[in-house]
DNA sequence: AGCACGCCGACT
DNA sequence: GTCGGCGTGCTC
């Protein structure tokens, strides 16, 4: 008797364990880990990933009912490092993976198939057809040798009957071969040219080098500002990856995703017939799937993704780099709430690879580590080229009356500026026309229907949106309130900020960039392209004109509310605050010439203010991990954020006081219960909201305690749902 | 998440 | 007497 074939599935549900399932016999050649599979659950089926298999005594059991005909999905050495972040984040591990898998693979449907390209070649030379189009296109495959569908395409009109008709004839053979869907696939590779590492940077490549050769896990934080040559650093540390057959796998944050960068890694790497594989959530699902199978077949030894690209089942990694590791956007906000530097570190750590984090303005917690000897702390303290950092002037607002959002000084700088025929950027984190509109008869706000904020007005759309759902409503023609039609928008965001700057410097150029005019494919580019070729004046945006661009010719830059996000309800605002004001500095004068830096605030003397405009990392940090310190906030403590969630107001405040008590119940002394409180967004897309902050300075208490929430939370009422953030970022 | 089982209220 | 409410628990 032999001993059954065992497969251990991770379910695509809510389980908290992965199930083992039989092989049927005659599945067994297919069933191999990494394999999507349908398995029986309950009464229904289920899609499900193969995590392992084993030779074991079958106990009630049941089997797989279906092997999906593709290939495997990843190795087996990708499986523990899975099954550790889901347990971290306390997620399912069926639905981690879903989650980790690229869309159109995590589902039940069948994977789109992969595209294929055929190939001609001649087989009898000296033949001549009797078409003239035969003969031309004959000539031409003689004379280039073997020659694929999409340059014959190029080069002729309508070539398909043709070849058709040759191969059928027996002058031309035909093959078929996979070509994977390649956003860059028609993008020429661009310049790459030599640069000498400064000794800081060769310094840091030596520290890196020494670790990569040891083959053991070592984490390193390269702090340098903007323009300072980070990126030289990774390339060439990837390259010494590459150069011991091991994979790299480059993090970046979405927004600075962009052609520019992959660009970079391509004209370093795809000349030398490196493959380089692109995830992001910018591709189609069929170029997602099809990057991903590169990476799980080791055709590509290079990955850059966002997020969800720590997941990239390299086989292989030996360097992981996290760029801009402070921002915010590597935490998914939904669901399975994972941290992808976080990850990223865990999976360097599991897998023996150096890990290299990237930022000018670097996470307290990452700066902590540096600190206390757990990363090796890695500077490039000068700007290449001997550039030097822009001066900051802070602009107070505390007794200027304003006609508008722009002080005197940032008006009289910008108008010199124009004068002077030199680009100027505007940071006003805020878009819309205003943030909200006012009846000045009765003071009446207009809110959303689903959420507790003001709707946004957008002057543009004729429209008041809400920025959390996707309401939006023509304007009031009266006040709801007391029937008056005095109403009026209230503060500013970058639409009206265009138009007063319009009012002021009728002949400048001036672009907006947010969310609102970069949201069809192509138009970011556009304005990038306009701002590059110097076609504007005055580039207005949110935060993300902060982030990840290059603006050589601006030599101004003007932040209209500093404030904005230091009054944000969170232990990071500070953090966040300091980041994007180094961040946006940084912007200004990158190019030959030199830049100034106004920043307008109601709070210099706040460090996060004070600080950032003297570009003094450590003076900030200094201060910011006192306070974490004092209140026992990371790194000094952990946190997990339970939000409720329901349609019923009364049930749902009922459901946290319940949860409350249960955890203050099972808690012990070294973990705090903190709350239930309504949630900074109480309401949010018609649900009510209400949060439990549990507290602690060890972890081993806190996921005790959280062993007790799967009890409790089957006792929750119907209709409200808790969902749980380890680590959170933000807790709106 | 589904989908059972199971134990209490108002109906042909 | 049943139809159906949603609390509780399991799914290999």
């Amino acid at each position: 008797m032999i001993a059954p074939i065992i497969a251990t599935v991770a379910v695509a549900a809510p389980l908290p364990q992965p199930l083992s399932y039989l092989v049927p016999p005659e599945l067994a050649a297919e069933v191999v880990v990494g394999a999507r599979v349908r398995v029986p659950l309950g009464r229904r089926n289920a899609t499900g990933f193969v995590l392992d298999l084993a030779g074991a005594p079958a106990e009630k059991m049941r089997a797989i009912a279906e092997v999906f005909p593709e290939p495997p999905l990843f190795a087996a050495d990708f499986v523990p490092f899975l099954l550790r972040a889901a347990d971290y984040y306390r997620y399912p591990p069926g639905e981690a993976l879903r989650t980790a898998l690229p869309a159109g693979l995590g589902g039940s449907t069948a994977a789109m198939p992969p595209r294929h390209e055929q190939h001609y070649r001649i087989v009898a030379a000296g033949m001549v057809p009797a078409g003239a189009k035969q003969r031309q296109l004959l000539a031409y495959i003689a004379s280039h040798g073997e020659v694929t569908a999409s340059e014959l395409r190029a080069a002729f009109p309508a070539p398909q009957t043709t070849l058709r008709r040759l191969v059928e004839l027996g002058l031309l053979s035909e093959r078929s071969s996979e070509r994977p869907r390649d956003p860059f696939f028609a993008q020429p590779l661009p310049a790459d040219p030599p640069v000498t590492p400064s000794p800081a940077q060769a310094a840091a490549l030596a520290a890196l080098a020494a670790a990569l050769a040891a083959g053991f896990f070592a984490p390193f934080l390269l702090q340098g500002v903007t323009g300072s040559g980070k990126t030289e650093v990774y390339l060439r540390a990837i390259a010494s990856a590459l150069a011991q057959g091991k994979q790299a796998l480059v993090l970046v944050p979405e927004i600075a995703l962009t052609p520019q960068l992959v660009g970079r890694f391509r004209a370093r790497f795809a000349g030398s017939g490196v493959g380089v594989a692109v995830l992001h959530s910018g591709l189609s699902d069929g170029e997602r799937i099809d990057a991903w199978r590169q990476v799980a077949t080791g055709a590509a030894a290079i990955v850059i993704g966002a997020r969800s690209a720590v997941f990239a089942p390299l086989p292989r990694v030996g360097i992981i780099v996290v760029d801009e590791e402070h921002e915010g956007s590597y935490k998914q906000g939904e669901g399975f709430r994972y941290h992808a530097r976080d990850l990223a570190l865990l999976r360097g750590q599991m897998a023996g690879a150096t890990v290299l984090l990237g930022s000018a303005t670097p996470a307290v917690t990452t700066c902590y580590r540096a600190m206390i000897g757990l990363t090796t702390l890695l500077r490039l303290d000068q700007r290449v080229l001997a550039r030097t950092l822009p001066a900051v002037e802070l602009v107070d607002l505390r007794g200027i009356a304003l006609a508008g959002v722009l002080a005197p000084p940032l008006l009289t700088a910008l108008q010199e500026n124009l004068a002077a025929g030199e680009q100027s950027l505007l940071l006003l984190n805020r878009r819309g026309f205003a943030p909200y509109i006012l009846c000045t008869d009765c003071g009446t706000t207009f809110r959303c229907p689903n959420c507790e904020i003001t709707l946004t007005w957008h002057q543009g759309r004729r429209q008041l949106r809400c920025h959390y759902c996707d309401y939006h409503t023509p304007p009031p023609e009266i006040c709801s309130g007391c029937g008056g039609s005095r109403i009026f928008p209230e503060g500013a965001g970058t639409e009206r900020l265009a138009e007063e700057l319009l009012a002021a410097f009728p002949a400048a150029r001036i672009a907006r960039m947010d969310r609102d005019t970069t949201s069809r494919r192509g138009t970011q580019e556009k304005i990038l392209a306009r701002m590059l070729a110097g076609d504007i004046d005055i580039l207005v945006g949110t935060q993300m004109v902060a982030k990840g661009h290059d603006f050589p010719g601006v030599t101004l830059v003007g932040v209209v509310n500093a404030d904005s996000t230091l009054n944000f309800p969170d232990f990071r605002s500070a953090e966040r605050t300091f980041s994007l004001l180094t961040q946006v500095a940084g912007r200004a004068g990158r190019g030959e010439l030199p830049g100034r830096v106004l920043v307008q605030t109601r709070a210099p003397e706040h460090y996060a203010v004070a600080c950032a405009a003297r570009h003094d990392y450590l003076g900030y940090y200094e201060q910011e991990i006192a306070f974490r310190r004092e209140l026992a906030y990371p790194p000094f403590g952990f946190l997990v954020n339970l939000v409720l969630a329901g349609n019923d107001a009364a049930a749902t405040s009922r459901a946290a006081a319940l949860l409350a008590t249960g955890l203050e119940q099972a808690t012990t002394a070294d973990v705090e219960v903190l709350g239930p409180a309504p949630c900074p967004l109480s309401r949010l897309r018609g649900k009510h909201r209400w949060q439990i902050l549990l507290k602690s300075q060890r972890r081993p208490p806190l996921q005790r305690l959280l062993d007790h929430l799967d009890g409790l939370r089957r006792r929750l009422p119907k209709g409200v749902v808790l969902s749980l953030d380890v680590d959170p970022l933000d807790m709106l």
